[in-house]
DNA sequence: CGATTACGTTAATGGTGACTAACATCGCGG
DNA sequence: CCGCGATGTTAGTCACCATTAACGTAATCG
């Protein structure tokens, strides 16, 4: 305990703390399947301390998921609105998910398996910014391919978004730098075939 | 008389109703997420009546993963041993996963989600079987390149399964003759460029 | 110094849900 | 007709778990 001269110092930290260890117990176990005791453990307090932090374990959800929907349409549209010309843009937006996808798998799980649970309210919120998300590609999409139906465009992305989320699933496979590329590649790739086919 | 008409037909019927009312429910809401009632509910039997079909919840849902991931192993092997070349085999393991992930999107989810609600034992019985499919694909790809490391070929064929069981995501976006093509193509690129290294 | 605030702790409390018991029904083979 | 196996039903039972109560402790601030 030599590391804690002045107990105040973690006054959001705590909060951080605990969001992320939920991150890993959910993506893990999923989010009924974790009581909120463990939760607690996880970073080393027990049980009830966390309703100091959150109004409650869906509250809690609801905060992380629009954490991870707000993060990921903020840095899309940061790309979009600093970008050269379209093709410069899908790489910088493939290079978002991927630094995602690679370095926060646990949220990328939650993210998209747990929408659910969260309550009506904020449930809505993060679709909206989900939505927002998916049409930042679509129109750099339609940049590209002009002659190509949005719905098709729209499709592709999601597939796109499927093949990059799989890297939870092949965790042990490939060290993380020859991941980034591999990913890169294949996901460029499909994206191309998307939209040529026929 | 080996063939009862009225009473044994059931049997059988009964079964194979719960497990896919069930697998549409755990999809929907995580395994945890649904209490037995309700998918004995969805299928007119109420609560308990569970148990004279399957010896618990946990029972039920290793039957399900078994089931799959059984299915889509024989399937593969089926193909494998069935066919003239390296490109016409991928080309038809492409075909046999498109087509359970647009068919059986709800068997294809829980599959690759709720392996670890399974019990310890049938748990490895499924992993077995999941690792089997996973070395077709890896042994056709590895036939057409060679000069490919065996853990990229792994990795590129977990992102594949990841594009194509995007399909419960996208699910109203296009219609499902036109998703078929359209998964094939974007697959068939992602790996001839996963494959195409630097 | 109080007092308030921030954070934790350990006991209830209440609801939910898996599983079991006790009790029908019904189609059949003897 | 009788027993019986297959299949349901409705009322427990018993754990588990989210949430709340009641109760410290320590630091900040007036």
């Amino acid at each position: 305990m030599t590391t804690a001269p002045t107990p105040t110092r973690n006054r959001g930290n705590r909060r951080a703390e605990i969001l992320r260890a939920a991150a890993e117990l959910f993506a893990a176990r999923g989010f009924h399947g974790v009581p909120i005791e463990d939760i607690g453990a996880a970073v080393g307090v027990s049980g009830p301390a966390l309703y100091r932090h959150f109004a409650g374990k869906e509250a809690l959800l609801a905060e992380m998921l629009l954490d991870v929907s707000s993060r990921l349409r903020e840095s899309a549209a940061a790309v979009v609105t600093s970008s050269t010309g379209p093709a410069e843009t899908l790489d910088a937006l493939l290079h978002v998910q991927i630094t995602f996808a690679i370095e926060q798998p646990a949220l990328i799980t939650v993210h998209d398996r747990e929408l659910g649970n969260v309550p009506e309210r904020e449930r809505r919120q993060i679709r909206r910014l989900q939505r927002l998300y998916v049409e930042e590609w679509v129109t750099v999409l339609a940049e590209l391919h002009p002659a190509c139906p949005a719905a098709r465009l729209r499709a592709a992305t999601h597939a796109v978004f499927g093949l990059l989320n799989s890297t939870p699933h092949s965790a042990g496979e490939l060290p993380g730098e020859a991941m980034r590329p591999l990913l890169h590649a294949m996901a460029g790739a499909a994206l191309e075939a998307a939209v040529n086919a026929r």
